[in-house]
DNA sequence: TTGTATGCGTTATCAT
DNA sequence: ATGATAACGCATACAA
């Protein structure tokens, strides 16, 4: 691979010289830039980055650490992630961390060691000041951590009302939410506040379920979802984020039960297995590019040394299909 | 951030021994290593990387270029080459192709620049010459570029055969696959060879469609499936990979057609998705963690210098479910 | 067992 | 308009 030196070498000229005219700085007469565009064009050079990193202090790499790309939605955010880091001119160096809390945090001791100039943070299995002590540009999904991490997360308190009112308008009289643990600091609990809010308001019955089960566990999920339909057979709608409103479709259909005559369903998302489901899911939408686009913009402002908001919210909308 | 040279100067040290006790290279006695070791924890020191990879000419990233992660295949496959990758001490650079050529090529370029160390190309839309003259290597999924270029994919053609003769088993007289352009060389169109070829063989009426429309064009998707079940109203079988296979459902189920009863539906790939539908999907497994096991592989013998074997297939199984 | 000098490929500063 | 040199942070060859 050719370097910088075998280009000044061949063009008869120092590196400096051809450093100048690649970087466009300084003077440089149109004949050996000339010439120098020739010789490089000859060679294919490439300037290394690496080097150009050591010296400039920036990797112009930025981390991105997920639970797993496999699962729709952080697929979906990570490929629109990789597209407006791309489109700045920075790299994605992917991590999933598969909430493992120490490869977590193996994942940001690495990032730091590789010199990304900044980290988005889709995972938090961390204690706070784990996050606080990183010392660089950071910026969280879903997750307020502390009063100097900036966040970005979907409107989850208004998705939840728009969730409860759809359910209610529809009639439904006893209503389910599905959701993890309800423990963690995440903004998707803003979902049940107004869920329980709206359902405590109009006085409709309703039940909570939090679960760790995982979702592609097929036979535990519904076991857990079979299990709901046991305790509280009256139960005509759910609200769940979409892969769990999958499953409660598909248990609903083995009880014999239709959707949406007998149950209605709405999820939380818009990943595009939505669409792919039968019957296709209502769901209220993340913005996930505007997302992806908000959080290289974080990021890349953080870099800048720019001073960015603290807690972004982005709205959501109902995307009503054949589920309610 | 700390350097070596922090490290050194507290430890009233060189710089040359901080070095050896960071790499345990040489002799050092005890008491300095102690002494290293002590101050290195002090100071928060973490090695940087971009100076390790200029030295050694060696990054430790591997570009990995699929169209796109947010396909289920895809993303799924990607978590599973990033963790072994990683077990390895490697990093990823994600690169979302859309298989637009430009940016591919694009990707390429810039992977070059910044030196990693291999390429796992799931996106092929470059031309043969492009590829070899990569000088480096690469390892493609699902594509025989050249003798020079190790390829890696799983049995597609047993796949085909087998789909094939599910369907013919469970008593199939009209049978349709639905592929993508069978124009490029790659190896699913084997699927297609073994499929033909059962049906000729036994006699059973066939129809194959190619499409490039977009799987998540929910409602260009439909109509084309509508379309065929227009043009051939008998068919009661289809084989496609598993999100076509969705929307074959989807369809179906609109037209008022039974899934199994009416129409029978084998998909491939297995990616989680396919459990998440109604019904069940019935698929060919591909070997997602074992191919991203052995794509990694593959890789990282070549960096070591090592030779490989040039087209690696792996065992698909059939996963029955409900759709068949 | 530890230190000195050099180079990895690049850019910036200061000369000329 | 171009060149010599130092520096980015680290690891090695060679000395001592």
């Amino acid at each position: 691979m050719a370097t910088i030196k075998d280009v000044a070498r061949e063009a008869g000229l120092t590196v400096t010289t051809v450093s100048r005219v690649l970087n466009n700085r300084g003077y440089i007469s149109a004949a050996t830039r000339e010439k120098v565009y020739r010789v490089m064009a000859e060679l294919d050079y490439q300037p290394n980055e690496i080097a150009r990193s050591l010296f400039r202090q920036r990797s112009k790499m930025i981390g991105l650490i997920v639970p797993t790309v496999s699962h729709p939605f952080f697929g979906e955010l990570s490929t629109a992630i990789e597209q407006h880091a791309y489109a700045a001119g920075y790299k994605i160096v992917l991590c999933n961390s598969h909430l493992d809390q120490e490869k977590e945090r193996d994942y940001v001791d690495m990032l730091k060691r590789h010199k990304v100039d900044g980290i988005i943070m889709g995972s938090h299995t961390l204690g706070v000041e784990e996050y606080e002590n990183l010392n660089m540009p950071v910026v969280t999904i879903d997750r307020q951590i502390s009063a100097t991490i900036p966040s970005l997360s979907s409107d989850n308190y208004e998705g939840g009302r728009i969730a409860a009112r759809l359910l209610i308008s529809k009639g439904c009289r006893k209503v389910a939410y599905i959701c993890g643990s309800l423990k963690l600091e995440l903004f998707a609990n803003r979902r049940h506040d107004a869920f329980v809010e709206e359902m405590t308001k109009t006085k409709c019955p309703h039940v909570v379920v939090q679960t760790n089960i995982d979702v592609f566990d097929t036979t535990q999920y519904e076991a857990l979802v079979n299990a709901l339909f046991t305790e509280h057979p009256e139960t005509d709608g759910v609200f769940a984020s979409d892969l769990k409103a999958a499953r409660v479709i598909q248990t609903c259909v083995r009880l014999g039960k239709r959707v949406p005559e007998d149950v209605r369903i709405v999820g939380y998302d818009d990943v595009r297995l939505a669409s792919f489901l039968v019957p296709p899911l209502t769901t209220i939408r993340q913005p996930i590019d505007e997302m992806a686009d908000q959080l290289v913009g974080l990021i890349l402002r953080q870099i800048a040394g720019e001073s960015v908001p603290m807690d972004t919210v982005l709205p959501v909308a109902l995307v009503e299909r054949s589920s309610t």
